[in-house]
DNA sequence: GGAATTCATTGCGCAGAACGCAATACAGCG
DNA sequence: CGCTGTATTGCGTTCTGCGCAATGAATTCC
């Protein structure tokens, strides 16, 4: 009886039961006695002492005080950092990164999706005197940059409507601003479904003049975009498709969709 | 067998084994197969199977794609984000940590050592536009970041080493990476002694073009970093010894040093 | 293209382990 | 001094997790 959990995770039913008031540790305020653990995990208190004995050993929890309340331990405070960092992948993709840009030649770039649009989070510069004004914080346009380009092309419409919505507004009010685009709805449509089809954003010396630079991302299980990466150099020919820079690009990006999490 | 493994925690023996297979997880660098989580933590791989369904289960480890690869979940996130909140002074110090923000006008953000580094657990943002997303999880460089910077000159070196090694090794691999640091063991002791002498941290523009940078530790009783305190800001000023920004983040260190939780 | 290796995954039966119950120990308190 | 509230622990029963080995699947190698 005892209600609806009976999901058969197939796994150790013990160990269910044990993570169960793992969790529900967690979900309580603070520390609690065993009998107030043992009761939110729905466990009588003899099995509740047993695991947190367990518990207890491998250090994910601790016992305050003499015969005192239970609370977590330093050692979920360290499962849950390797967690966390494990799926921070912009750390790892960082680390990748220097590779990249060695193998390409190119400066590169990672941005994610901030509140106020593309927002550069790390680059990594190579010899090239790449001489530019941005940094990390900048916020890349949407409509005329590569990378605002691959996130347009990859994100889910919502978050990043009203960008487009002042950037579509600007551009209108300046024609020839975006020579290559068509500043309607129907123009973006059509750019975003070349984008896609493409695999890649490309743009040459729009953003910044005489520059290159192609973007593409990397995309989370629902095939949308956690990030995007960037190539920024002087080559002309580095943003034809299936050049050497375009492959690498999309080789490094695909690599880190694959280890991305979808949730945080 | 009985190595000599002899259990001692007196809880339950199958949690045991699998709380240890999950520390095996966690030390692991990235996602890994069965087998190898298996060996890591000295399991026979059936058994690892059955355990990691329920983490599975209970979402502390994920699988990627069909047949991948084991990684820790969303829930090793969260199990260790309330112990983190919990045991610790975090919550405490990010209360505080928004007026310091107001106070000095620049970013605030508290990291604390985990597996993989000096890892972000909170951020505190102003007005200024940067960093949307180095947030929860981040980790930050050891030798060109301020906060890294600051676990290094007040951390137990044992823990870092590692970390520190690859660090060093890829500096060494670009040399000009980090323009004030010789990076030998020799350079980074004595910035660890300037550090210390100064009583702070700062960089300016080295991990972040353009922005600078302070760190100041929480210390314990032990005298080491239970976490660092970074402000970041845009104000070449602010790194000064003496500055408003340095005087109120070691004031503010210090005050939440002395709260060191009481535990023992 | 076929075969062999290396994975992850899963049945099955037995032994050992965990569970429930209830007794114990200990603290605070009337 | 006894009572009530904790946490903790024996003990016997039974249920469950474990080892072994077969299966399925994917990748590699020839």
């Amino acid at each position: 009886m005892s209600d609806s959990d009976g999901n058969g995770s197939g796994g150790v039913r013990a160990l269910d039961a044990a993570l169960g008031l793992l969790q529900a540790m967690a979900a309580l305020p603070g520390p609690a006695s065993l009998s107030d653990i043992a009761r939110a995990a729905n466990v009588p208190p003899s099995r509740a002492h047993r695991y947190l004995a367990s518990f207890l050993a491998a250090g994910l929890a601790e016992q305050a005080g003499r015969s005192g309340k239970y609370d977590l331990g330093p050692g979920a405070s360290a499962l849950g950092l390797a967690a966390i960092a494990r799926h921070d992948f912009v750390n790892r993709a960082a680390e990748s990164l220097a590779a990249l840009c060695d193998q390409t030649a190119m400066t590169g770039l990672i941005a994610v999706w901030g509140t106020a649009g593309a927002t550069v989070v790390r680059w990594q510069r190579t010899r090239m005197p790449v001489i530019t004004s941005m940094g990390l914080g900048t916020t890349m346009p949407l409509l005329n940059s590569a990378t605002g380009r691959a996130f347009l092309a990859w994100s889910a419409p919502a978050p990043i409507l009203s960008v487009l919505d002042s950037e579509l507004r600007r551009a209108a009010e300046t024609p020839g601003l975006i020579p290559d685009l068509d500043a309607t709805p129907a123009g973006v449509a059509k750019m975003k479904e070349q984008v896609r089809a493409q695999g890649f954003a490309a743009v040459e010396g729009r953003f910044i003049p005489g520059l290159v630079a192609i973007a593409a991302p990397v995309l989370d299980w629902q095939e949308e975009a956690q990030a995007v990466v960037t190539l920024v150099g002087t080559d002309t020919g580095a943003i034809l498709p299936g050049s050497d820079a375009v492959t690498a690009l999309q080789t490094f990006c695909r690599q880190q969709s694959l280890r991305t999490p979808g949730r945080r």
